[in-house]
RNA sequence: UCCUCGGUAGCUCAAUGGUAGAGCAUCCGGCUGUUAACCGGAGGGUUGUAGGUUCAAGUCCUACCCGGGGAGCCA
C-alpha cells in the first residue's frame, strides 16, 4: 500500500519519482543482453520502460540462469531499487531483488532485426508492442482527444452518425453491402447527412466514427476501413469552415508538439516541419492550382479532378497545409452548393497536407434548395425515397450551412511523418487483409 | 480492373543452368556493465503451385495462386 513496502506496482512512467527506493514493477521482456553472471533486461510495461539488471551477486546464480532462459515477451514482475545511471538507456535503471515470472514466452516471431511489411501485418496483434507502432498509436490517441477537445470547447455537440445506412449517401463509391434482415444495407461512407440533420436541432455538430470505401485501392493512401471526424455548422458559408479546419488543424499539431515531443523523437520525425503549421493557411482556387501545374510543366486539362502527383506538387508549394477551394461542380458530390459567380464550380475545399501526404480535409458550403436537391440527385441517378428525410431539412427551416470531413488516419500520417497509412490505426484493413 | 516488381530455413536475404548457403531467431556452451551485446557449436528446406524444355532447373518457358508498389477512386 504504501512505496516504502515496494509491493505496489510502480508505473515505469513514474519512475523517476521513486529513486533510491525498492519497488515492483509488473511488465513484459522486451530484450535481453546476456552475461554470465549478470542480464541486462528490458521491461516495457506499457508507461515506459525501463533496464533491470539481474547480477548473481544480488539474486544468486540460479535466478541469473532462469532469467538467461527467458524468451522475449516474456511475462515478469520484477521488485528492487531505482538508480539513476548513464549507462543504461533512458538514464535509470533497477537492481533486480527478486523476479517472478508470470509466463515464459518462447519464440516470439518478431525478432529484434528487419522484418517486412506483409509479415508485420500478419502479426499486428504482436506488432502493436514495438516502440515504433506504440508511438504512432500515442500520437494517434492525443490526436483524437485535440480533436474532441477542439469542437467540445468551441460548443459543438457529438451527434453520432450511424454505421449501417439503407442507401449510399454520395453515389460516388463503392460501399460495402450486407444483408438487413432480407434487405441491402450498407456500411457507411460518410455521416454527413446525418450531421446536416443535427444541425437544426444543435447548431453545430460533428460526428466522429468508422467508414468504410469497398474500392479497390492498393496504395499507401488508402484503407477500407478508416476514421473521420465531420462537422457541420448552421449559418456557415465556406469561408467560415475554412477558418474552423485552419483552427483544428493548428491545434491539433500544437497540441502533438506540446506533449507527445518524446514519440516524436521514437519516429525520428522532423519537427521543424510541424513547428511551421500556424494560421492563416495558405488558399488558392482550383482555377489557379490549375493554371500552377501547367506552368510547372504538367498537362492538365481544367475540368478534370487532381491525382496523387497533383496533389505532391500543389503541397511542395508550400510549407503549411494548402486549401484549395472552387474545383469544377461537376466532379463533386450533389449536395455542395455551385458558386453564385461561377455555375461550373462548386463551393468545396480540400487541405492538402505538405510533404506528399495529401488530402486530409474536404469540405463545402451545402445546398440549401430544395428544388436544386430533388434535380441532382435525379441527375447522379440516386434513390429518391431514400432522400425524403434529407429533403425534409430544406422544406422545414432550410438555412446556409457548411461542413467537412478529416480523415484521422492521414492526418496522423503526416504528423508522424510514416510512409504507410496501414500504420496509423491499430488493426489495419486493407483489400487484401482482414486478419488480425 | 490495369501497370509494375517479387515469392528460397521461423525472419531478412545470397546462390554463371551443375553438391541449396549466410546473418538473425531457436537449442547447447563461454563471458560480472551490456546498448540491435559479443565469441564458439548444433538443429532447421517439397526453393508459392502445376506442367514443360534440358543429361541436369531455385535459375529458362507457360499457366495459375499469393504478396509489395502504383494507377483509377477517394479521406
Amino acid at each position: 500500500m504504501h512505496e516504502e513496502e515496494g509491493m505496489q506496482q510502480v508505473y515505469l512512467s513514474r519512475i523517476a519519482g521513486h529513486v533510491g527506493k525498492s519497488v515492483t514493477i509488473k511488465g513484459w521482456l522486451q530484450n535481453r543482453r546476456a552475461g554470465g553472471k549478470v542480464q541486462f533486461l528490458l521491461v516495457r510495461d506499457g508507461t515506459g520502460e525501463i533496464q533491470v539488471v539481474v547480477s548473481a551477486a544480488d539474486v544468486g546464480q540460479d535466478v541469473v540462469e532462469m532469467v538467461d532462459h527467458l524468451g522475449q515477451e516474456s511475462s515478469i514482475v520484477v521488485t528492487g531499487e531505482v538508480k539513476e545511471d548513464k549507462r543504461a538507456p533512458g538514464g535509470y535503471e533497477m537492481t533486480a531483488a527478486s523476479i517472478e515470472v508470470v509466463q515464459n514466452a518462447e519464440g516470439y516471431p518478431i525478432t529484434p532485426k528487419e522484418h517486412k511489411s506483409p509479415f508485420l501485418l500478419d502479426h499486428r496483434h504482436l506488432w502493436l508492442r514495438s516502440s515504433r507502432q506504440r508511438a504512432i498509436l500515442k500520437i494517434r490517441a492525443e490526436v483524437i482527444r485535440a480533436l474532441r477537445d477542439f469542437f467540445d470547447s468551441r460548443d459543438f455537440t457529438l451527434l453520432d452518425a450511424p454505421i449501417l445506412s439503407g442507401a449510399a449517401c454520395e453515389g460516388t463509391t463503392t460501399l460495402f453491402e450486407t444483408d438487413y434482415f432480407g434487405n441491402k444495407a450498407y456500411l457507411t461512407q460518410s455521416g454527413q447527412l446525418y450531421q446536416e440533420a443535427g444541425i437544426g436541432a444543435f447548431g453545430k455538430v460533428y460526428c466522429f466514427g468508422p467508414t468504410f470505401r469497398a474500392e479497390k485501392s492498393k496504395t499507401r493512401r488508402h484503407l477500407m476501413e478508416f476514421w473521420m471526424l465531420e462537422p457541420e455548422v448552421a449559418y456557415a458559408d465556406l469561408d467560415d469552415i475554412m477558418v474552423l479546419a485552419e483552427d483544428m488543424v493548428a491545434s491539433v499539431v500544437a497540441r502533438v508538439l506540446e506533449t507527445r515531443q518524446k514519440e516524436l523523437a521514437v519516429l525520428e520525425r522532423d519537427t521543424a516541419m510541424l513547428e511551421k503549421v500556424t494560421t492563416p493557411f495558405p488558399r488558392i482556387t482550383y482555377s489557379e492550382a490549375v493554371e500552377h501545374l501547367r506552368t510547372g510543366g504538367l498537362d492538365i486539362e481544367w475540368g478534370k479532378d487532381f491525382g496523387g502527383d497533383e496533389e505532391t506538387i500543389l503541397a511542395k508549394r508550400f510549407d503549411k497545409p494548402v486549401m484549395v477551394t472552387r474545383y469544377p461542380s461537376a466532379l463533386k458530390a450533389f449536395y455542395m452548393s455551385r458558386d453564385p459567380e461561377d455555375e461550373k464550380l462548386a463551393l468545396c475545399v480540400d487541405m492538402l497536407a505538405p510533404e506528399g501526404y495529401g488530402e486530409i480535409v474536404g469540405g463545402s458550403q451545402r445546398e440549401t434548395s430544395l428544388e436544386e436537391l430533388e434535380q441532382r440527385i435525379a441527375e447522379h441517378g440516386l434513390p429518391k425515397d431514400a432522400f425524403q428525410w434529407y429533403l425534409d431539412l430544406r422544406r422545414y427551416g432550410s438555412v446556409p450551412h457548411s461542413g467537412y470531413g478529416i480523415g484521422l488516419e492521414r492526418t496522423v500520417s503526416w504528423i508522424c511523418g510514416i510512409r504507410h497509412l496501414r500504420e496509423a490505426i491499430p488493426f489495419p484493413r486493407l483489400m487484401n487483409r482482414l486478419y488480425p
